[in-house]
DNA sequence: TTTATTTACGAAAACGGTTTCGTACACGTA
DNA sequence: TACGTGTACGAAACCGTTTTCGTAAATAAA
């Protein structure tokens, strides 16, 4: 079968624990011992097991990314960040997609706390239940860090972006081009992000002396028809806006599928804004006015945070640590 | 600690054999027993070891996925097709990006050597290195199957699509469109997919009576600024394109890029196709012409593979299966 | 009634490593 | 000479499972 560390003990009439400490480079071994078993090591081209010593050593070496999804460019961004960081620490990342379904969240999550993983990252799911799962985890010690997508009510480490200030720079924009009726889709009432770009939404309208038109805040869920069917409704009825700004890509690309069926002209008869890390969003026509989030510095970050608490395992107070995003104005606003 | 199947056995007065069998519903264990053992599992949420069981079983529910980049709406659709066929198999995810390099790739494929892993799914990068590194996995008796990118001389599991047809189909239409200079942006000259891109190109060329130019065919690299660079010499040179296809994704959007910086208007001075999967390609501006590829279908069939071989291990004869691709037309090639 | 067979469980080895502990030997020291 | 000390290695326990094998009791077959 494969070469094993018993292969090279045996051959080398050796103990096993003699190589095993040798490959670990322990001091209780002669140089020469030490240089034999090296080289025999590379010569039978020896890989330790991959899970073998994480039995006795309860360190897998792999860590684990739960996301929505990975088709929407600030999670394959944050992926890429997150792969950089582990890459170099050795780390292998194992990927799951929830799909926005708070139970398979549940049971990815129930999977995780015996042992496949040393440690998570997690951007939370849409949905209205619980978070006894996540608390779960960190019951058992697995150290989690939320990055974008938290749960305010957790104390855990936490990589996120300026979701307040970014939702009220985005309506201030539109209230700035004379906008009077402007839209908000959002996805999910219990999405912190959501609730914040939403809350800084309005404060924008408040402080700019708009009222308030819940009809014109939209509640999108994981259903792209509907959504395309409450869209197309916004569009048709008497409360028209004449600025949108949808808080997630899918939502922003959604508003310009309905304005290309509807043939509603942007930015004539419509202002869009999209929170999106879209870096063809200057391609798109019209070009898109952004609020573009750091996506691949968010990964990086937390994925950092997160070997930084595998390595001192001192549980050290909760830190949460804001990246702000930027707010690019293109074609879509002008 | 955390609940073992030992905790459980000793609560129960039992064997860790009798517990073990119990869990894995083995006949020797009488019901009630079970029942017993269940049940007290169920109340401790005992959830077993991920890595035990696979040192003896020699299986980890693991498979892995190696593609150059995640921020490409092929490989994330692929990596969506593979992850719903993982999930329902109870399978993990590792997702390893080369960022087209090989010797990382061959570093990544060597630590799969070993029990990480049952077997992987593969998207080659490109680069001008030997296949050792992955004949040496499948010496190791690993499944591969390699899918949209794959070695021509390795016999293994392969999931493509119709490459070859596909630049045949990209250039014709444009020498349909009267074009006369058509320019191919090609990535690498070791790929297997971008050669049969471009031996269809130049299939239709020769077809269609046109002579090949070879200062046409751009060979561009990883590095995306020489890459603008040569695109952009070529469009100010005099041998300036009437049309060009872009052979990846990326290289397809850095044409969008250079056609905006030096304001060549697509499609007047430029027609463009691109091979790409991007569901956005209609609100592109222009909107793209699209070769696009079936890439959850390709990730979806290529998982499907590969659990075919877990199962049995019986070793099949290596299949192909091609997946075509759609030629869909819009506004730049207008 | 005796002998095979089945049932239901336990003991122990095994998977491939790490780690603790024991010990033989060569030293330096009192 | 007797004693501690350090060096270099081996034996064995252990991590949490699975699996093989052994066996006592119950049941079926002769």
């Amino acid at each position: 079968m494969s070469v094993t560390i018993k292969t090279i003990a045996k051959d080398l009439n050796l103990a096993i624990s003699t190589v095993s400490k040798a490959l670990g480079d322990s001091h209780e071994i002669s140089p020469e011992t030490k240089k034999r078993i090296f080289e025999y090591a590379k010569r039978l081209d020896y890989v330790p097991n991959a899970y073998a010593g994480s039995l006795k050593k309860r360190k897998t070496a792999n860590i684990a990314i739960i996301i929505p999804e990975v088709a929407d460019s600030f999670f394959s961004l944050a992926i890429n960040g997150i792969e950089s960081v582990a890459q170099k620490k050795g780390f292998h990342v194992i990927v799951y997609l929830t799909h926005e379904d708070q139970l398979k969240e549940q049971s990815i999550l129930h999977q995780l706390k015996n042992g496949r993983v040393d440690g998570l990252l997690l951007s939370v799911s849409s949905g209205a239940f619980s978070n006894d799962h996540i608390k779960y985890l960190l019951n058992a010690k697995i150290p989690v860090v939320f990055f974008d997508r938290s749960c305010d009510d957790i104390d855990a480490n936490k990589v996120l972006t300026n979701d307040f200030e970014s939702g009220y720079l985005a309506a201030e924009l539109l209230i700035n081009k004379k906008c009077k009726k402007i839209s908000f889709l959002s996805l999910s009432d219990d999405l912190s992000i959501i609730n914040q770009r939403l809350k800084g939404y309005k404060k924008a309208l408040v402080d700019h002396k708009i009222s308030i038109d819940e009809n014109l805040i939209i509640h999108c869920t994981n259903d792209e028809i509907s959504n395309h069917a409450k869209v197309s409704k916004l569009f048709q009825s008497a409360d028209k806006p004449d600025a949108i700004i949808g808080s997630v890509e899918k939502l922003t690309m959604l508003i310009y599928a309905v304005c290309f069926d509807l043939k509603v002209s942007i930015p004539r008869d419509l202002k869009v804004i999209g929170f999106s890390s879209l870096d063809i969003a200057s391609f798109l026509n019209p070009s898109l006015t952004t609020i573009t989030q750091p996506a691949f510095e968010i990964g990086k970050t937390a994925a950092t945070i997160l070997f930084q608490e595998l390595e001192k395992n001192s549980s050290e107070p909760k830190r949460t640590i804001i990246i702000p995003s930027k707010l690019i104005e293109r074609g879509s606003t002008k």
